[in-house]
DNA sequence: CAGACGCATCTACGGGTGTCAATATGTTCG
DNA sequence: CGAACATATTGACACCCGTAGATGCGTCTG
């Protein structure tokens, strides 16, 4: 039998409040609010299969960049609905943009990648 | 100037096809569309505030276990609501749930978050 | 300068999501 | 069994999101 007692009453920690993504600890230490909004803000621009697409072409082209005009008929969306995406990734700190002539190309910005990924990683506590 | 040749044609390279969330390369090959959903699901699994403050309370338990009871409290939602927020992270093999008596208590599944974390992390390519 | 071209913005629409009150389901205790 | 309690499910609502057509703005080309 289990006794039923009190289920452990608070667990609630809270750390002095992270400045960024930068080394906030989900998996180490209760997150805060503002830890958890900033968090979800990026994994919501990669939560998308058509933007994690869009994130991984850019990164296993040969050049490092990708040119908007290509994306359509990559990825099988119109002009305005690729636009729309690459302005979510850019807007959250994953893309870069670049105009060069009538184009512009996109690279990757891995900084913020890296820095949710740490988050995820329990292993890779820096 | 740029001379304006063609923008790279297409840097489109699929993969065999991963079988699930093990080692599909994010940063290292095209991501393929299904690759791309799976993952895209887990992301959306995270990326709320109050479930990624869920996981990370969790995660923070001396005991790796957090009761179901204290949750509306802790997280200032109703019962229903952090009912729902569990369900979605269980569905999506984040957390794992254990009804002991009246009480269901949940711990982390750390391996799917340790395989996002890998495939966000170009450094981490194991 | 005028036309063509690339991309962003606007607008509209169908579907999904977070939220809670009410209710149902399931478990324990008397 | 029936009351009490913990959790899940349902229903309803406001809001956000992905999508594409139409349009506007900036850049190049002739």
């Amino acid at each position: 039998m289990f006794a039923m007692s009190d289920p452990t009453p608070a667990p609630a920690a809270a750390p002095p409040s992270e400045p960024a993504l930068c080394c906030a600890p989900l998996l180490a230490g209760a997150l805060d609010e503002a830890g958890a909004e900033q968090l979800a803000a990026v994994l919501k621009a990669l939560a998308d299969p058509i933007r994690l697409r869009l994130v991984s072409a850019v990164a296993a082209s040969p050049t490092g960049e990708l040119c908007a005009c290509d994306l359509p008929e990559l990825l099988g969306r119109s002009q305005p609905t690729m636009s729309h995406h690459l302005s979510i990734l850019t807007r959250a700190g994953i893309l870069e943009r670049t105009q060069r002539g009538k184009w512009a190309w996109f690279r990757l910005d891995e900084s913020q990648l890296v820095a949710v990924a740490r988050l995820l990683n329990p292993a890779a506590a820096t």
